[in-house]
RNA sequence: GGGCGAUUAGCUCAGUCGGUUAGAGCGCCUGCCUCACAUGCAGGAGGUCGUUGGUUCGAGUCCAAUAUCGCCCA
């Protein structure tokens, strides 16, 4: 039963989870009968290593399953992992890039079997991570997105939304990486301010020696214009309209025309039209019939409509065209200008609006369905705040591009043919045209975008398009937990699949937390070299230190600011945690057996720590049902420590150590509460710290008890609720933290007891002194307690006013007067403050008129109070000259 | 440009329905190795709740304006 003097969390961890691995607590059986509580993980990259973010974001979905699995339910945590296409593809491609080797040189087939032979020796483990962070999922059921089911699932959603018409193929500027070779949705580009420039360039007017100046921010792109637009407001401009400009390098002619939407205010208000390069030229260009040149390849070079340019990248195609400009004196001037510019989310590299061939989502319809499910509440957002940033997402949403230039994914189940030109469409691979039945056909080389995987997570994991038992008894699953930065591109593209798919909502909360930052509030990230490493927190400080610590800051604001600091500071709890239970054990002798307290055998504050448990119980309770986890953390935090082990536990020393004959009743007593109110606290904690709970739990729990983790979760009990006896303990308190106050202001040694009078005309207060008097004397230091109704205090006693108590320390020649009086003296000032803000209230007539009676009651008894304790106070004070 | 959020102790943050004397952790100061724990114990200092105005009997809390900072979208 002895535990060590400080908890060592290492092989405690290690050990515990592979029991409860092992021993199958971490599966939800779908026939048990039981009520469903189920959470999809949010699947992270197969490339992934476990990051802050992550610990947070498991370690709250943890604690709920945990909390629900001990409440009963059939709790489902289900794992996995996304193929993260880019990711993983670059990753492989620098491999080979190291070997001297391009994916080309093996080709298709091969890259793909490498990328698979990679995912099994260096991909996932941030799932065995997640296992050190103690999450319970049910690894039976771990899925991947590109594995065989879930792949079925993405053939048929695709198939069915083509047929219906709500997935397309179109021609138009998308965005792509030239670095990563692919197109991106538009929620995939980020957008930065970068300091650029304008160059104002003159374009010859045709049958006039005038020209007109343009400005532009991107002069390399001129060899693709096929117009120059104007405000059609904009009088300066209003008589070349229809005329047309020569095309300075590439000689061509083209048209001046009016458009909407052209800035007067931007540059000259004359601004050149690339169709081919620019999402905003590209529709102008379809409204005034303009031809769109591609002028680049998709490594972004110019290509052969460039003419000379022809090879050169497009930055150094910029250098040259400006360089070119200037000689022929068509360069009126440069100015700095700073605007946002598209960067790949993936590889940073600046994206290129590029006119292709793509597959797109037609969003709207699925939009409607999605933002009525979160206006009629039947998804929540925790907290709420994020159904904005929801709706203002969903209501401008566009098309979504899922077609991605890679060979790691799933493929586009499309195939053409080679005949009749027929697109043949179907989940399973056809050999045929459905159309001209030739075998001639060919599937889409371009694979779809991850998230259009990630967004059937909830659905196809649990075996959809089957209908298994599964499925049935855990869709829609209870809650999602995520951070508000993949609201878009993944929560709201669950919700818009899962109405479409399953013809409901995939989950009914959305808890949003916060993103994790360093100590000045920077986001963490390798190239800052300010990333606190969970992996090495754990090995320092305790999983559950780690685990406590994003508990208690997990609160609803957008940031998290960790530092190792407080990390440390939670690990100090699990050591408290330790040694209150390693007390409790050593004070129970080898004969102790639990029974049910009875309410006769229990003292004032016996009954008062089962009520603080019940309270605790209800706290932690609430809050977990509001995903209030910081504060299910405090009340079990300050539970633990501020109430068991300061003072329950100190006060059953004087029981357990009495060597008094009739004491052992009390002592027996004491056992019973403190074993009784420590497995209940353990319970407590354990869903937030897992490990040192189980470890502490098996040494106390009974032979038929199963592990903590399968045990139940604590209930308020009404019959322990004592509010009375509760009130009396704390005018206890109160008392020994006067007496403690007198100690420590008057420097009084701790060796020194002193003596102490109390002075009170109240029974009821007579008769808490006398009755606790040992503890009085054992937690205050006190020598000897008399009660005296008609003390008349001396000039060397030092002394606490409280309400209906004076408190007299008799100091002798310990006492320094002057410190004395500046205790009084501030005493006096603060109590007196109290008074004359409570009298200024009920001397305003539109107070006591107007606000309700329990509130000016309440006033009356401070007011009467502080009166009292100041007259007390002020006499005190006169003593002491 | 549109939207969202923050501003409370030296630091990082709680503060639910507007109603005790605004709380916690860390840090700081004083005294203690008291037989669970020095990863500890006891005591203490530290706040005009960004600013201004309004609503209200009453505002850290609700409203408006403003300043500063941050995020998202275009």
């Amino acid at each position: 039963m002895e535990l060590s003097s400080s908890y060592e969390p290492k092989s405690v961890e290690e050990k515990w989870y592979r029991i409860w691995e092992q021993g199958g607590y971490f599966h939800a059986r779908e026939d048990d009968g039981k009520e469903p509580y189920c959470i999809m993980i949010p699947p992270p990259n197969v490339t992934g290593n476990l990051h802050m973010g992550h610990a947070l974001n498991n370690t709250l979905q943890d604690i709920l399953i945990r909390w629900q699995r001990m409440l009963g339910k059939s709790a489902l945590w289900m794992p996995g992992m996304d193929h993260a296409g880019i990711a993983t593809q670059n990753v492989v491609e620098r491999i080979l890039s190291e070997e001297g080797r391009s994916k080309n040189d093996l080709g298709r087939e091969k890259f793909e079997k490498r990328v698979w032979e990679w995912k099994e020796h260096s991909g996932g483990r941030i799932q065995n991570q997640l296992r050190r962070l103690g999450c319970s999922c049910d690894w039976e059921r771990e899925r991947f997105t590109l594995d065989q089911g879930l792949s079925r699932a993405v053939q048929t959603v695709f198939a069915s939304l083509y047929k219906e018409g709500l997935i397309y193929q179109g021609y138009r500027i998308i965005n792509w990486c030239p670095r990563c070779g692919t197109a991106l949705s538009d929620i995939e580009t980020e957008y930065r301010e970068v300091e650029g420039r304008l160059w104002y360039i003159k374009y010859p007017i045709v049958g006039s020696r005038d020209s007109i100046v343009v400005a532009t921010t991107r002069p390399e792109t001129m060899l693709g214009d096929t117009g120059v637009a104007v405000n059609p407001e904009d009088e300066r401009y209003a008589h070349l309209i229809g005329k047309k400009v020569i095309l300075p390098l590439m000689n061509r002619e083209i048209p001046v025309f009016a458009d909407d939407f052209v800035d007067k205010e931007f540059g000259t208000g004359l601004v050149k039209v690339t169709p081919a390069h620019d999402p905003n030229d590209f529709e102008m260009g379809k409204r005034h019939g303009l031809k769109e040149i591609n002028i680049l390849d998709e490594a972004a070079v110019i290509n052969e409509n460039g003419g000379p340019y022809k090879g050169l990248s497009r930055f150094d195609a910029r250098a040259k065209v400006v360089e070119d400009l200037e000689k022929q004196g068509l360069l009126v001037k440069i100015e700095k200008h700073i605007h946002s510019v598209g960067h790949c989310y993936r590889c940073h590299t600046i994206i290129e609006p590029y006119l292709s061939k793509q597959w797109f989502v037609k969003i709207t319809p699925l939009a409607q369905t999605a933002i009525k499910a979160v206006e009629d509440g039947r998804i929540r957002f925790v907290p709420k705040n994020w159904e904005k940033t929801y709706f203002e997402w969903m209501r401008n949403i566009r098309d979504w591009c899922i077609s991605r230039q890679l060979w790691w994914g799933h493929r586009i189940p499309a195939f053409y043919c080679g005949d009749c030109g027929h697109i043949t469409v179907g989940a399973g691979d056809p050999s045929r045209c459905e159309k001209c039945n030739s075998n001639n056909i060919r599937q889409d080389d371009d694979v779809l975008d991850t998230w259009f995987s990630s967004g059937l997570w909830p659905f196809s994991t649990l075996g959809w398009p089957d209908a298994t038992p599964a499925l049935d008894k855990y869709y829609p699953t209870s809650v999602l937990v995520t951070a508000f930065d993949i609201i878009f591109f993944w929560v709201a593209r669950m919700i818009m699949l899962g109405l479409k798919f399953m013809g409901d909502v995939p989950f009914r909360d959305v808890y949003i937390h916060a993103l994790i930052r360093d100590e000045q509030g920077a986001k963490m990230s390798k190239s800052r070299g300010n990333v606190i490493d969970p992996l090495v927190v754990m090995d320092q400080y305790g999983t559950d230190a780690l685990r406590f610590t994003l508990a208690m800051l997990a609160s609803s604001g957008r940031d998290i600011v960790l530092s190792e600091k407080r990390i440390e500071g939670y690990r100090t709890f699990c050591n408290k945690v330790w040694n209150a239970s390693r007390f409790i054990l050593m004070n129970l002798e080898s004969e102790f057996r639990e029974q049910p307290l009875e309410a006769g055998e229990l003292d004032h504050f016996d009954k008062w720590i089962l009520h603080r448990l019940n309270e605790a119980i209800r706290s932690i309770q609430s809050a977990l049902s509001e995903y209030r986890f910081n504060d299910a953390a405090q009340s079990i935090y300050s539970f633990w420590w501020h109430e068991f082990c300061d003072w329950y536990i100190e006060l059953t020393k004087q029981r357990l150590y009495s060597t008094a004959p009739e004491s052992g009743k009390s002592s027996e007593t004491a056992r019973q509460v403190l074993f009784h109110v420590l497995k209940k606290s353990i319970r407590l904690l354990h869903p937030f710290m897992p490990f040192i709970t189980e470890e502490i739990w098996n040494k106390i729990k009974g032979e038929s008890e199963d592990l903590v983790i399968v045990s139940g979760w604590p209930a308020a009990d009404e019959e322990f609720d004592f509010t009375a006896e509760s009130e009396e303990a704390l005018i206890f308190q109160q008392i020994v933290y006067r007496i403690r106050n007198i100690r420590g202001e008057m420097n009084i040694p701790p060796d020194k007891k002193a003596p102490v009078i109390f002075k009170t005309g109240s029974d009821k207060m007579a008769s808490i002194i006398k009755r606790e008097k040992m503890q009085i004397q054992a937690l205050a230091k006190v020598e000897s307690i008399a009660l005296d109704p008609h003390y008349m205090p001396g000039s060397t006693d030092a002394s606490a006013v409280m309400t209906d108590i004076e408190i007299y320390v008799p100091l002798r020649n310990l006492i320094d007067i002057d410190k004395e009086r500046a205790r009084i003296d501030k005493e006096i000032e603060k109590t007196g403050a109290d008074l004359a803000r409570v009298e200024k209230k009920l001397s305003d007539h539109n107070f006591t008129s107007r606000a309700p009676k329990h509130v000016i009651e309440k006033e009356r008894a401070k007011q009467d109070d502080f009166k009292e304790i100041l007259s007390k106070l002020e006499s005190t004070r006169r003593k002491l000259g």
